[in-house]
DNA sequence: CCGGATCCTATCCGATACTG
DNA sequence: CAGTATCGGATAGGATCCGG
């Protein structure tokens, strides 16, 4: 079947109910887009992903590498270097990102003035 | 700009992270889900959106009337009767949505087998 | 430099009961 | 039928401190 089902995301087991739980969290989506252009360090996400604490974002990217979307590697240097990267799984999820943030740019007049519009209400 | 820029939704106020609010709900994509083959009523909506609670269900429906996704129309009968109908807006969000339940459809067992494998390591 | 440990708060969500 | 009111629990996320 091409097109959303009723019984879809309404189970918590189906797959869109997973995949709008990991895109729905604050961060998972801004780490994909910041990891997008090759391996980022820790510390160079904490900057690109602005005002992330430390705890979080280990939160985040430990998640994402139980499902796949991201490897961590780790060099043993001194200082301690640890570089993240997209697996071509986590890449593809820049696919229906991109969708979110074309309809994003492209509606959010609208409903913003939706929102004004409803305050007078 | 056409693709995701770094600011984007990296801000609290930008379109995509409005946006991402929004479908990180629980409850908003099934919302728009039930009503892409016309308007439900009240009960209708809380039989096909499984297991949600009235008031829960109200805050939802106001949300997005709020922002212009939904549209409320009240009878005036006995019994009273209340419908709900996507906006145009509301309409193109299942663009997006479709996206990402396409590529969950695709992915979710790479990401499950993912899964899997990160609790023997 | 990386990120674990701990504590705390805000928010969302559910259950239950009640009203126009 | 279509909600509202109230309460309570779960959990994501933040602040801060500390260790490898």
């Amino acid at each position: 079947m091409e097109t959303i089902e009723q019984g879809d995301a309404f189970d918590p087991n189906c797959p869109t109910r997973m995949v709008l739980d990991r895109i729905g969290d604050r961060w998972t989506v801004l780490v994909v887009i910041s990891l997008r252009n090759g391996p980022r360090r820790f510390t160079e996400l904490r900057r690109k992903v602005n005002g992330v604490t430390p705890k979080v974002l280990t939160q985040t990217l430990r998640a994402m590498e139980r499902d796949g979307l991201v490897t961590r590697e780790v060099f043993a240097e001194v200082p301690p270097r640890v570089e993240y990267t997209l697996t071509p799984l986590g890449m593809s999820l820049q696919t229906p990102i991109q969708a979110i943030a074309d309809w994003a740019e492209a509606n959010v007049g609208k409903v913003m003035s939706a929102r004004e519009a409803s305050l007078q209400a």
